[in-house]
RNA sequence: GGUCCCAUCGUCUAGUGGCCCAGGAUAUCGCCCUCUCACGGCGGGGACACGGGUUCGAGUCCCGUUGGGACUGCCA
């Protein structure tokens, strides 16, 4: 069996998205699967929108995503004279023609014919008029005017269009640059592609490159269009849904591993399954089970394989991934093993790593600001009291099981239950009511803090 | 408008003619656990878009209707 090959081609003409991501972990998927090739294409053939600085976002977004890819990335703008060489071979044979009709005229004719309930295709002026190249001029694709075009779409099944809808589509521009359709078509062929795993936006765009395939002479790839990513609404993902970009992710707390897992649940699956670490996928994956609807991007479920995966993550590594949220609000490190207790404190509390930092935060603050409806409601001068009776045993240094003995002793001898004692201590010593486990919070701040927590709960005058 | 694609719980999906008066996950609700909040456990409600065929039998095959989406650029 000859090995596969398959690309991934984003234009650096913005971040690597949500759908651009899962098409990209498609492809690697499958060619990691069969043992297979993975390149990566970067189609910058737009000179006015393309910069380098998205090129290179869009690589650390994929070593982020842990998909690596084989070789150099392939600059499309560097391959020019390769597409200018296919452009004048279809020229010289005849299967492609100069054109110089003016974009407005183009325009102007297309409304027209749009008008009169035609459509709104290529007219074929310049078609039959034998022109050669002149300034503003454009390069056609001398498409065939009856029969049809289709092919067996590994996701989709067979698909098939009528030619007659095709119109002679531009493969050079008035640049001199190569069209979307007549680089990839040379780049696949010469890169020698057999499988392109898209986003089903293309199917449209499939028929046309079949055709430049057949002028060229070249064997066809196999073609798997992967449906769309929908927002809540069901249109088409896009920036009014919120955040799109990976790194977007990366930055409000998500894992790899979680957007990865989520990404290829969506639209893909394997029975009943929902975990599936990124070597399993590989192992598992199959473009037989890939769905042919498209599907809406859920972040209440992407939250919930992100507690997952933080659950899973070992205390010693997630201390290390959410403490550069708390460093960047200027707070100093603790040492390791204090990092690590207060990670094991926070791990189930939070469904990204912003969160995690969000519940740890009291740990460093001086003196964690007092919510004024906790304390207005816990801080009585009853419960002040209670305090003031208690802080001498409650500042000592003693382990969490030795804070929790000593409290449920305390509730006891003052018949009340636990909740009646830990509720004002919880908001003297975090400024809430909600927080990780009371008897540990004793133990992490010690006594120091301690002391100084409790005295600024005394102080605390509704 | 035209072409193409799609159609199972709110959402992601299992289902490849009988195993389905439809299973899992998430979300939601209730109960339990409990020092709060979470986590966890248990349970509830919730879907085959509609109409025709084909067949002994249809979520599964065919046709139509309706609805949604993509494309319709000298963007990719």
């Amino acid at each position: 069996m000859t090995q596969i090959v398959t690309r991934f081609a984003p234009s650096p003409t913005g971040h690597l998205h949500i759908g651009g991501a899962r098409t990209a972990l498609f492809n690697w998927l499958l060619a990691r699967k069969l043992g297979g090739r993975f390149v990566l294409r970067i189609e910058d053939t737009d000179a006015l929108r393309s910069t380098e600085e998205f090129t290179q976002a869009i690589l650390s977004a994929m070593t982020w995503l842990n998909l690596d890819w084989d070789g150099e990335p392939v600059y499309q703008t560097r391959r020019l004279a390769l597409h200018r060489e296919y452009i004048d071979k279809m020229l010289s044979s005849g299967q492609a023609y100069w054109c110089h009709c003016k974009p407005e005229d183009l325009e102007e004719r297309r409304q027209a014919a749009l008008a009169a309930g035609g459509k709104p295709k290529y007219d074929g002026l310049c078609r039959e008029k034998n022109l050669g190249p002149a300034p503003g001029a454009v390069v056609r694709f001398k498409g065939p005017e009856a029969g049809e075009t289709g092919w067996t779409d590994l996701i989709k099944g067979p698909v098939v269009f009528d030619n007659r809808e095709l119109d002679d589509l531009i493969i050079l521009k008035s640049d001199g640059m190569p069209t979307y359709n007549l680089a990839v078509v040379v780049d696949d062929v010469t890169m020698n592609i057999t499988h392109i795993v898209r986003g089903d936006d293309h199917v449209n765009n499939t028929p046309r490159q079949i055709l430049l395939y057949k002028a060229l002479g070249a064997a066809l790839p196999q073609f798997a269009h992967v449906p769309m990513i929908l927002g809540a609404d069901k249109t088409r993902l896009s920036k009014r849904h919120g955040a799109t970009s990976v790194m977007a992710y990366k930055e409000m707390g998500y894992l790899p591993q979680a957007l990865n897992n989520y990404l290829a649940r969506l639209g893909w699956s394997h029975g009943d399954q929902e975990i599936f670490s990124l070597d399993e996928m590989r192992e598992l994956f199959d473009l037989s089970h890939v769905g042919r609807s498209a599907g809406v991007f859920n972040p209440e479920k992407l939250d919930w394989l992100n507690s997952h995966y933080i659950k899973e993550t070992p205390p010693e590594a997630l201390g290390e991934l959410f403490w550069p949220y708390l460093e960047k609000k200027g707070y100093a490190k603790p040492d390791a093993e204090t990092l690590v207790k207060i990670t094991h404190t926070v791990r189930e509390r939070g469904k990204t790593l912003v969160e995690l930092a969000d519940k740890a935060e009291f740990y460093f603050q001086e003196l964690p600001p007092l919510d004024p409806k906790a304390a207005t409601k816990f801080l009585t001068p009853d419960n002040q009291a209670m305090l003031l009776a208690m802080k001498d045993v409650l500042t000592k240094p003693l382990t969490a099981q030795g804070f929790e003995d000593l409290l449920r002793r305390l509730a006891e001898e003052k018949a009340v239950k636990l909740g009646a004692v830990a509720q004002p201590l919880r908001v003297a010593l975090t400024g809430q009511t909600a927080s990780p486990g009371l008897f540990e919070i004793l133990d992490i701040l010690g006594p120091e803090k301690n002391l100084k927590r409790i005295d600024a709960a005394l102080a605390f005058r509704a």
